[in-house]
DNA sequence: CCACATACTGACAATTTTGTATGATACTAA
DNA sequence: TTAGTATCATACAAAATTGTCAGTATGTGG
């Protein structure tokens, strides 16, 4: 695995690289609502337990400067904002999916939900 | 998504509970490493850059603790340590596999490796 | 005039993850 | 006698991630 730099940062590999753009406590969640439809801000938080407006904000906007998601401002008052998720962030849904499912696996195995 | 609790830690989503296993800047290359071979503690840090005695015992012991991997100790001065991949922890290869395909598609799209 | 609504921003703090540095062991080779 | 080896352990520090809290804007309904 020969190590690169991307935007200043050295990363060791692909897995790494790639957890970098959709990895965290947030980011898939936050995919993973948007893969079949647009939502607005507020609506996603409530989707969203225990996140909070700071870590709502963050998330959507790295996701949106990594092309994964696109925001849509509309000029009212109070304010309306929607999310969409973008073709290349709909390319991230099949390894959701993947991750997802093996969580759900592994629970099984420990046990989990019954 | 229900939340649930697992060795006392709350977990969100089934995402969370498989990144917890598996995630981290250590494991899947560990994981990545054995899985169709059986290797020594000095191969695995010979083999991965960068990682200290520090990353590289605490990350194998919790992949053992998970039953990841299996640990084979023979008692010969110097020591001898053997690292195997169990059953349980081939079924993670597959996920790798699929991340790290993922993150070399966006390193290209990213236009990393010329 | 005042509260309410939505989508934020920023200062700061707590938590989690990762890293550094040093030492232990106990046998073997020089 | 001393240095070298492999596999750790432990104390501590730094860095990265996540969370809390307060505040802002601007119109509408009461």
């Amino acid at each position: 695995m020969p190590e690169f730099r991307y935007n200043g940062k050295l990363y060791y590999n692909p897995v790494e690289f790639a957890m970098d753009r959709i990895g965290g406590t947030w980011k898939m969640p936050i995919l993973w609502r948007l893969k079949d439809r647009v939502m607005r801000y507020s609506e996603i938080k409530r989707d969203i337990p225990h996140i909070s407006d700071k870590m709502l904000t963050t998330q959507l906007r790295e996701l949106e400067a990594d092309g994964f998601i696109h925001r849509k401002v509309y000029p009212v008052v109070p304010p309306k904002t929607e999310y969409s998720i973008t073709d290349h962030g709909k390319k991230a849904i099949p390894i959701i999916d993947t991750i997802r499912s093996y969580g759900l696996a592994l629970m099984e195995e420990a046990g989990i939900g019954h």
